[in-house]
DNA sequence: CTGATATCATTTGCATACGAATGAATTTGA
DNA sequence: TCAAATTCATTCGTATGCAAATGATATCAG
């Protein structure tokens, strides 16, 4: 690995050029951490172009409760990869739109339990074909095998 | 496309059961946003580790400065994939750190030139050893050939 | 049993990120 | 030329995202 643009040719002058030369050619756009984070990007705006009252993170909360039920927020946000701070503002934010509530556990009285309500089960499960067409339209400068390809390396990046 | 967790057996009854075991084949950890979100998430905390006086947008913005030399701020912030209100709080702080100065365009002024300072300068020739570091270490789970072909694959994407 | 640790949740502070509204300056087009 | 449209920058409001500090509760070890 080590330098990305480099061409075969102007080997000397490179030498002894040396550092001004090597600085110059890192690239951004070629950076690994910069093309992700415009990829999330255009993901983040095809998200609200499909679904404009609900953003990512609000969406995995349902979607993840939807799955697997009742659980205690801070878990919840291990699941959906947040931490308490974050997943605390995503949850009340829930709540105040009635989609889910909260309850105290009644054994351990650190843990906060939250649930879908009737509404946030009504909403997920109508969002979720919205979900799908919003991960195909992401890939959609993809071939079928290029997105299979991508999405395997993706997972073992993250 | 469509889905994409579903086996070959069932068919029969996923179609009597219709709706509800199509919504419970949604799988958060499958959907390219999620796991996009989540890659991101590793790359700041990697950069962070390596580099932890300055964000990766703030890194952004001092390497193409030196890439280019002298913009304006929206310019600057259209190279870097960021809004204008977003550009603004990045170009602030790297001022009140004494990396970048600002000038007014003499000719049109509603434009704001950004510049590094030679702090600044000397700042950014200093990182880049390390961000080369952070690519390689980003895309460490990956074989070159995977690297490679991930970073072909994600640039089209963003 | 009890002091040390660990876990869960909350709060604060800072840094992106973006939509929308606003104001100043420039460019365009009839 | 001059009104309309565009561009540049700023500000406000809302929503992640994370580090660090705090308080309450639970668990563990001696």
């Amino acid at each position: 690995m080590g330098r990305l643009a480099m061409s075969g040719e102007d080997n000397l002058l490179k030498l002894v050029e040396a550092d001004e030369s090597d600085d110059h050619d890192y690239r951004l756009q070629n950076q690994v951490g910069f093309v992700l984070r415009k990829a999330h990007q255009r993901h983040v705006s095809i998200f609200a172009a499909h679904i404009g009252d609900l953003t990512p993170p609000q969406f995995a909360a349902l979607a993840k409760l939807y799955d697997i039920g009742e659980t205690s927020q801070n878990q919840l946000g291990t699941l959906i990869a947040m931490d308490a701070a974050t997943v605390k503002g995503v949850i009340d934010r829930l709540k105040a739109r009635g989609l889910v509530d909260l309850t105290k556990h009644e054994v351990d009285k650190r843990r906060l339990l939250v649930n879908l309500t009737p509404e946030g089960r009504q909403a997920i499960e109508r969002l979720i074909p919205l979900a799908r067409a919003i991960t195909e339209e992401t890939l959609a400068p993809l071939t079928a095998k290029e997105a299979a390809t991508f999405l395997r390396l993706l997972a073992k990046l993250a």
